[in-house]
DNA sequence: CTAGGGCTTCCACTGCGCTGGAAGGTCAAG
DNA sequence: CTTGACCTTCCAGCGCAGTGGAAGCCCTAG
């Protein structure tokens, strides 16, 4: 099977294909005596573990992690869990910030119906947005 | 003031604050005789409002809008709170997806736990991230 | 024979907010 | 006079996951 009809089949294009080899997400596959790639079924499954990892916030190179463990050393159960594990806390902590901001957010929307727009400061260029919102978040954006 | 100084007082880098006047969110100040740039103090209030708007979300292009507007046609209020709104909106839809990715980590996680190692087909690469993930989490991230 | 669609490579660019480094000017202390 | 801290400019790169485009080859249908 050439790129195009495998970037049909997984619903990715041909650049986003040779981009996941040269990341090192998907093998080199043969290539026909034209030089155009040839693939194999595999790529299908792989294009799909690739799809199915970042869908689950893993990002390539931690795919190219998993996918290098597994070529080498079996199974990468221990290391994938560990993997998830990590996403899990990153994502409460991403959580938990956003939520923070948002709480602020809305702060600042409220407070700013209580404002006098005749109170307004040039040098501070916008009272709705005071100092104080700076020591709540630190950059981890 | 020079800009080590300026550094000082707002915690930032010199680099930053060059950044920052070539963004945009910070004018041009006077220069010495030497061509040093001569801060006044208005450039701390100006740091701490740009620090105070990151903190609330808004990016450095924002930033600049509402500066902008604001040197242009007077207090930028009913801009800045539709910002603020579309902030407010933003956050919600990443906090529910991150909450969902957050319960489909922890599903794949748990789940793991229930799978035979032996079962472990090479060709899927590892059990552990299965296809179906990838219809609930469209790229949006 | 030619047009087209597909394929190849490589290089550059996107957005965001910086950060690093090179090459040089300025100024005060020792 | 020299050292060193500070300043100037400009250019480059980070991470991330691609996307865009140019120049050129391969193959088939008309």
């Amino acid at each position: 099977m050439r790129i195009g009809q495998l970037a049909a089949r997984t619903g990715l294009t041909t650049k986003t294909i040779r981009f996941y080899e040269s990341a090192g997400v998907l093998p080199a596959p043969a290539r026909c005596p034209s030089g155009y790639r040839d693939y194999d079924e595999g790529a299908v499954d792989r294009l799909a573990f690739v799809k199915a990892a970042q869908a689950a916030g893993l990002s390539l190179a931690e795919i190219r992690e998993i996918i290098t463990v597994r070529a080498s050393s079996g199974a990468p159960c221990q290391h994938v869990l560990a993997l998830l594990d990590n996403h899990a806390a990153d994502l409460d902590r991403r959580i938990a910030e956003l939520t923070g901001l948002r709480a602020d957010v809305e702060r600042l929307r409220s407070r700013a119906g209580t404002l006098d727009p005749a109170t307004c400061d040039p040098a501070v260029v916008c009272q709705v947005i005071p100092a104080d919102v700076v020591a709540r978040h630190v950059p981890t954006t």
